[in-house]
Formats: structure tokens, C-alpha cells, sequence
DNA sequence: TTTTATCCTATCGATTTAATAGGGTATACA
DNA sequence: TGTATACCCTATTAAATCGATAGGATAAAA
């Protein structure tokens, strides 16, 4: 299940691509389009720009803005920060990995396994799908 | 993020499909072999059962065995039971579908486009995957 | 009738999630 | 220089979920 966290952060990050010059915009203008509650938005753009993915400008016309090209995220990138692991489970993932305490010989695991195929075909939508295909849409 | 729940019950499975003449296997020897907690395995067997998946015996020589045959048993069908909807957003579930209370049009929606590009591959996965071959590995 | 093994419901502790509270800090502008 | 604006940051909380456990009921075999 994909956390409010991401999905919000998404939504956000589609909706600051969707405007024009890339000019700041204010947390409280996202949050009432997309309707996402102010304050956890208000955390989740932090969350975003501490990992360089947006600026701030503080005081009358600040706001959050893209630091990079759309054409130039890759969803990767964003599911990592907000979502975590992309692997179902930590035994198959590349930048989360952890064994698992039963399962003395993951390539015997059938979950092992079965899971490597799903977080390959995953890996494959993120990589290939940037900010600027979702904005574009 | 794949529940235990589920891990579990697909290495249940997996244990069950090795066996030679589909004997019935008690709970015990699943969980001493797999390094499952009996009782959190007692309960997710139950379920397996109750979906028709497998059978069961009581008393001396009793146990579980499988009611199909494992090349009969797609991988989707197990994960809808033990873990639920196979898309990471209610709305792009096929089998668990749900509005979102935001997002006034799905159709424009970055997350939505973005969840059924995700679905498609994993339900390609599940769908071509049957016990038989997480057994045969 | 005793042993074996599944059946079933209820509960519990820990963790995570989504959201909120509340004040701090920097910037713009009059 | 003062005031409004808007982001910055930490802490807390309510609810939900998860993994596991407890404890007895029921059915079959020997």
C-alpha cells in the first residue's frame, strides 16, 4: 500500500511541474488544490527540499519550486525518499536490503524468488517514468 | 510491503507442493521446517482452507494437503487472499476498488496513471506465476 | 477412552501512519 | 524599522494495523 506520504508528495511535485516558469508556490495554494492537508504537506515538502528535489523562498511571493528539470526526476528517486524500499520485502531490496531471520538460503526461498520478479518489473515503471511524463497528462 | 502473513503462507504453500504424494503435513513440521510461528501459521493455514486452497485432516496422520494442483494455483489468487488488493492504491485496484476522497478526476490524476503502469507489471507477474514454479526452484 | 491435531475466537503489545500543535526564523515591503 | 507573510522545525497524539499468543472446542484415529 502506497503511503498519503507519497502519494501527497507526488501530487505536489506534479502539481509545482504543471506551472509555468517554475515560480514559487505557496504550501497553502497545493494543499487547496490537491487537497491535502495543510500541515502534513507543509512536513512532506521539507521532506523533499532537505533531499534536493525543491527550493524554498520564504515572505511574500516565496513558496516551493522545482531545483531540476521535470525531464531530469525519475520516480525512483522520489519513491526511495518518501516511500522507502521499492522491494516487497528488505531480502530482495538493492538500496534496503536486509536478510530475513527464518529463510536460511534466500535462493531457495520461493518468496525470494517470486518477489526479485516483482521489484524488477517495478524498477522498470520508476526508472523509465520521470516528473515530466506524469505532469505531461 | 509484503505482510508476514502472506511470506509465510506462500512458503506454507511452497512446502506443501514439495511433498511427494500430497500427504497430509501437520502444522507443526511446516513450522519447524519454515521457522514459523505455530500458532500465527495455525491461523493463516485456516484461511487457506476456508478459500478452497487446502484441505484438511484431524487427528493421527492428519494435517493439510493441497486441494489443486500446484500448476493450478496462479499467484494472484493467493495474494488477493493473504494480503489483499495487488495494486498500491485503491484506486487502480481491479478486485478491492475504492474512490479516493481527494483526487476529483482519476483520469488526470499523476498518482492514478502512474499506480496502473505499477499494477499492470505486478499483475503480469502473479498472473504467469503458479505455485508449481516457485515449487520447482 | 485417550491421544492427536485441527478449529475458532478473543486479546495484546508494538509499531506505524496520518495528522495536529505551536512556536521559531527569514524575507519582502511599506 | 516594523509588520505581515510564509517557510522551518520538533514534539505529540489518535487510530489503525500487524504479528503473535492464549486457551479451549471439536473431530478423528488407535
Amino acid at each position: 500500500m502506497l503511503s498519503k506520504k507519497t502519494k501527497y508528495g507526488i501530487k505536489a511535485l506534479t502539481f509545482l511541474a504543471r506551472q509555468e516558469g517554475n515560480l514559487p508556490v505557496r504550501i497553502a495554494t497545493i494543499s487547496e488544490n490537491e487537497n491535502i492537508s495543510l500541515k502534513f504537506l507543509e512536513s512532506i515538502l521539507l521532506t523533499l527540499r532537505k533531499n534536493g528535489f525543491l527550493g524554498s523562498k520564504k515572505g511574500q511571493g516565496g513558496g516551493y519550486y522545482l531545483l531540476k528539470k521535470a525531464e531530469d526526476i525519475k520516480m525512483t528517486e522520489v519513491m526511495r525518499i518518501l516511500e522507502g524500499p521499492i522491494a516487497m520485502v528488505p531480502c530482495v531490496s538493492l538500496n534496503f536490503y536486509e536478510k530475513c531471520d527464518d529463510c536460511p538460503d534466500e535462493s531457495k526461498c520461493s518468496v525470494h524468488n517470486l518477489m526479485i520478479k516483482v521489484r524488477d518489473n517495478t524498477l522498470n515503471v520508476f526508472r523509465n517514468t520521470t516528473l515530466a511524463d506524469l505532469a505531461n497528462q
